[in-house]
DNA sequence: CGACGATCTGACCAAATGGTCAAGTTCTGT
DNA sequence: ACAGAACTTGACCATTTGGTCAGATCGTCG
């Protein structure tokens, strides 16, 4: 296991070709009305390795183990993905789709409150919906983002720049106290994944066998409120 | 580091027979003045496992690598920890017995605000200094606690009971805002762990090689403005 | 219907890895 | 100095695992 040692820095999708695969061949939308056989088949296996590799992590997940939870034979799995690292790639371009995002509700001319009010909301769902997702992406980022260094620091880097902007805009305003912005993006990033990347420990806290509605509109509720009153000045809660 | 050879509370070191090891022996205090040869060679192992482990996970590490790094053979890793897992054990153990802790500053009669800006410098002091320990139980917990889980749903479930009262008390004093306690308790370890964690994150997004003291102190007082400000009443803050 | 590419899959294989062992070497107490 | 325990280590080994392959089978289109 562990292989990956040789660096990586593709931006992720270092996925040439990804029309054509093993043999060759192009994509055919074809007769079946929802798609040809190798999109539903990538579907699957893409679903199962982010059970597996949120589960195991990289070097722990197996590929025999996400062919059988897609229920498919190993080999079919490496004929749609060559490799375990290809396949792992692609889980991870999904998972950033989702990521990238909710961001972009920072913007000048909103009120401070309300955008952030609505992130905390928008990540917890997804913390909710898609824990997964979350886990491998936390996953990645733990160990060293071996797969995705170039990404944080390019993409998410800008972004975050760009957004670190939108807030000094709200704090020159007087709508926000005078915080860093970037720790601040920093803090609620931290504070909305870990209902999902910690689940276990926040379930074993709580007493619960698995977090329930009221557990994540609670966590929700909290969130916001707490990072609202500590970054926002009395004008900026209006 | 003591080993875990004291009684160590924490389920985790199911480690029967610490005292002798392989093939049967006591601990000597002996001539060398400074410990036995065990304990010296215990922790270069235990700290060459908490790296690895810290930038491979469990799984992605290999005996091999650890053993290499603490520049013994790997037979010789074997015979201090008879698998794998007992390694990762001792090292959780280790690691726990720095987490335990820091919480044990929320007692009734002091301030709220002062105890938890206290909380959130120690907190962030280790992840500055230790931050593989701080990465070894993030990544425990990210795949499900296989190794915790009982640790969790025990010690760690009661301690966090018991300072949730602390903070009720605060509460009910008019000190902080009416939040719920365990919920506050997840975003103070959200935050504070943030940056030890995903550092490489961090560091792409500020542009850094390297987090420096500066960074360290900006996100120390960053994160204690948002909490405090977002938690205390008026009164509470004196 | 026949051709041909896409898909499927059991059987394999080489490398990696956790762990063992037996034959030393070094310590320690007496 | 000596016995016996503690420690060291190169050589091994069984298993696991990513990945390959060649020979089916299936689907589609002219």
């Amino acid at each position: 296991m562990s292989r990956q040692r040789t660096a990586r820095k593709p931006s992720i999708s270092s996925d040439k070709s990804s029309k054509t695969r093993r043999p060759g061949g192009l994509r055919k939308i074809s007769a079946n009305g929802r798609g040809t056989i190798r999109e539903s088949n990538e579907v699957r296996l893409l679903q199962a390795a982010e059970t597996v590799f949120a589960e195991r992590g990289f070097s722990g997940a197996t590929t025999a183990e996400i062919a059988a939870r897609a229920k498919l034979p190993k080999a079919n799995l490496h004929y749609y993905f060559r490799t375990k690292a290809e396949l792992y790639r692609a889980v991870l371009a999904n998972v950033l789709e989702l990521w990238l995002d909710e961001l972009d509700r920072f913007t000048p001319e909103r009120e401070p409150a309300e955008a952030i009010a609505e992130y905390v909301a928008a990540k917890l769902k997804w913390s909710r919906m898609r824990p997964n997702a979350s886990k491998v992406f936390a996953n990645e980022i733990l160990h060293g983002a071996p797969f995705m260094k170039s990404y944080l620091s390019n993409d998410l880097r800008r972004r975050v720049e760009d957004k670190a902007e939108v807030i000094r805009h709200w704090i020159a305003r007087g709508k926000m106290r005078p915080l860093d912005p970037k720790h601040f993006v920093f803090q609620l990033w931290a504070v909305t994944q870990h209902y999902a990347d910690f689940d276990v420990q926040v379930r074993a806290v709580l007493g619960r066998g698995r977090l329930t509605d009221r557990d994540f509109a609670a966590a929700t509720e909290n969130i916001s409120a707490l990072i609202l009153h500590g970054c926002l000045t009395p004008s900026g809660s209006r």
